[in-house]
DNA sequence: ACCTGAACACCGTTCAAGT
DNA sequence: ACCTGAACACCGTTCAAGT
């Protein structure tokens, strides 16, 4: 006879994770709590998932990656209205899950599934004429649309300024646009690979800010 | 003889609690440990602070308040130049303090040390002629840059629509170019008081965002 | 009033033992 | 291999008792 209890997975630990935090908040997310969600004892989440940090890491990441999912499907002729749409779609996504905003902020290493909405963005910008700068300049600024800003692009190893050759190598194979990108950037700044200069990327999107709204201003006061 | 230990107070716990965040990371913060810190136990916090939760609320409040500190000093003839200057040395506080962007984007509610922060704002914007409903959308964009988006403006007890008196009269106090954009901003809204469309207030920003990019998009090509 | 010791319910995690 | 019971150290919080 089979068992009657589907067997156990990180992914269905990592739903049972986003049940709980949807219905009950981030603070029911307990080993115990998530394992009675499975029927099963809180020991056995450790065979999936390493620790509760590790658990937490895996649902920011999930966030992200319905984030990413929600995004996908969107297309459009125009450059500004499929990024727009796609914002604000993840926005929605960001907001079903009241949770995800500060989880994420709280990261230390941006979850590896937002690179494929990054993937897709500088596809869509590289096709409409943005140099690798400009689109390396503007996935920063997105990013800290959606996600917040506190997540930094490109260390995957946490400040450690030789990157892994083993993800920059999936990257390059998965991530085309992104691979290359990052190479042009990264040679522009003169070898320090995989470091954004953060302060300079705040600076940029507050420029953008700043400029569209003393734009605003004075089209007020003209008209 | 006086007691040889400093009677312990609300500001004495926050300070404690951010010390212990600073040097050994959030998840460091329990009662015992800022206690310890304080060299008394864990339940004599609580004859200042309520719970836990409310600790965490202060320290995200304390941010907030730090990153007031900072920018009230900065001025500026050009309103670009003193904002711009504003929301850099915000940032400088936000790094040093790298718990600060998890905890704020967790919070429910927005900090009321945040208050006096967009009450600078809209002072100075308001004096380089931008009109109430500018200012407003102004601070959202502004807001979400420095503390980052989740946190909403105006919403004190959480999505409840009829605003607590006693906090608008105060409010009204310390606060007159806040007071005034509000009341003004809110009659434009017809009536739906204290509650700001924040979907709307994306997308205005994701516009400026947009915009921005667009245009430098066009100047290279065009150089 | 402000502080504290003991206690309770709960948590993350280890480990030896089961299947 | 995957799962679990018992156990340990730790946590937030209550409460009665101290000063």
């Amino acid at each position: 006879m089979p068992p009657v209890r589907e067997a156990l997975s990180r992914d269905r630990v990592v739903a049972a994770g986003v049940a709980v935090a949807d219905t009950e908040g981030l603070a029911a997310v307990t080993m115990r709590r998530v394992a009675a969600e499975l029927d099963c004892e809180a020991m056995s989440l450790y065979h999936h998932v390493p620790s509760k940090d590790a658990l937490l890491a895996a649902l920011a990441d999930e966030a992200a990656r319905l984030v990413v999912q929600e995004a996908a499907a969107i297309t459009a002729d125009d450059w500004v209205d499929a990024v727009r749409r796609r914002c604000l779609a993840a926005r929605d996504v960001m907001v079903r899950h009241p949770w995800a905003a500060g989880l994420l902020a709280a990261q230390q290493q941006s979850p590896p599934s937002s690179w494929a909405l990054y993937e897709q963005l500088v596809g869509t910008l590289t096709e409409a004429g943005f140099d690798d700068d400009l689109a390396h300049r503007a996935i920063h600024s997105l990013g800290s649309m959606v996600f917040g800003f506190s997540t930094e692009l490109f260390e995957p190893d946490g400040g450690d300024s030789t990157p892994d050759p083993e993800i920059m190598a999936t990257m390059a194979q998965h991530m085309p646009n992104l691979a290359r990108m990052a190479a042009s950037v990264v040679h522009e700044v003169d070898g320090a690979l995989s470091v954004c200069d953060t302060r300079a990327e705040f600076e940029f999107t507050l420029g953008l800010v700043l400029d569209g709204l003393e734009r605003e201003r004075v089209r007020r006061a003209t008209a």
